[in-house]
DNA sequence: CTTGGAATGTCAACAAGACTGACATAAATT
DNA sequence: AATTTATGTCAGTCTTGTTGACATTCCAAG
């Protein structure tokens, strides 16, 4: 804390953005908060059934995008394919995932979520799309779009393009 | 994916407030490759000088809390005393946070950064509030508030206390 | 004063989930 | 035929969470 400027500057183009560092701790601190918050519900159901936020990660994308492969699920994760594969191979045991090999390219698997895995997935989800939904309510519609904007800048570069390209496949 | 209702309501009371499912998932994956962003300045430092996001947090709320006792991090950090100890142990043992024993009640620990621990957190901080100070430039004033009230909006209660009590604190 | 309970902190052992490195197999490409 | 790519597996390590057991300290009731 504390390196430099802590008086707000006299109000320049971007209208009023003071960006003292106590603002921006505050802002850390919420994200922080806040993010306990977003896992919190998923994280109850999961621990009931014996799996953790990496299932439900790998549920949450499997579902989005059916029949991705292995290398692209791992590319989205940011995890390492030895750490992704432990979790794939439980849900595949469990019969959650569906693991076909490839048609064209036979060394890829498509992975697909089996009915009882979309059940799971929709179960996770439902419980963490109501948390975001009263958020967005309690906060009101411009809230939510900068709260959009802002998590859109705070990616990484390579993640930002990764997430809009998913923002397109759908809605 | 998919419950119900796919297209949006005509545009009630909350001003164009569009909840449909893609809406929310698309909020739920925001904040999922935003929270990777968020942590993977601290986390290269961090791993240079073998310590973890725990340590992290330590430092950051032994920070913001000088003369904080052991039960009160905890309640804070949302783990075990035995797991916040581990962490404590070694910022003790390193010479990063002084432990003192507390004068009023001598059950009690009072935390302190030692100038080092300072150096160590500012470090990590001011890595985290460049890549916060940049997203917040991108996205303008309006939506940084927008921002922060969905980020309160999703605490859960008693952790929104605490981030407000937080927020009092200082600045 | 003493004793028992509550609060606080520490040590030990374990599990999940991340990591690296080495290696095997199969399929596609050159 | 040789090389590269995609996937999976085994073994070992690390961080960080967990429980359980236990020591110390404080405080209040007897």
């Amino acid at each position: 804390m504390g390196e430099g400027g802590a008086q707000p500057p006299a109000a320049g183009g971007e209208a009023l953005l003071f960006l003292t560092d106590e603002q921006l701790r505050k802002g850390i601190e919420a994200m922080f908060f806040a993010y306990r918050g977003f896992t919190a519900d998923p994280d109850r159901i999961l621990a009931e059934k014996n799996y953790g936020r990496a299932h439900h990660r790998a549920l949450h994308f499997i579902n989005r995008m059916p029949g991705t492969t292995v290398t692209n699920l791992l590319a989205i994760l940011g995890v390492t394919k030895q750490s992704l594969n432990r979790v794939l191979r439980t849900l595949v045991a469990d019969g959650l995932v569906d693991s076909r090999v490839g048609r064209s390219d036979r060394r890829e698997r498509n992975l697909h979520l089996t009915e009882a895995g979309r059940a799971l997935e929709r179960q996770l989800s439902e419980a963490q799309r109501a948390r975001m939904r009263a958020a967005y309510r309690a906060a009101g519609a411009e809230a939510v779009a900068g709260f959009r904007q802002v998590l859109e800048a705070m990616m990484d570069e390579d993640i930002r393009r990764q997430y809009l390209a998913l923002r397109e496949t759908r809605g």
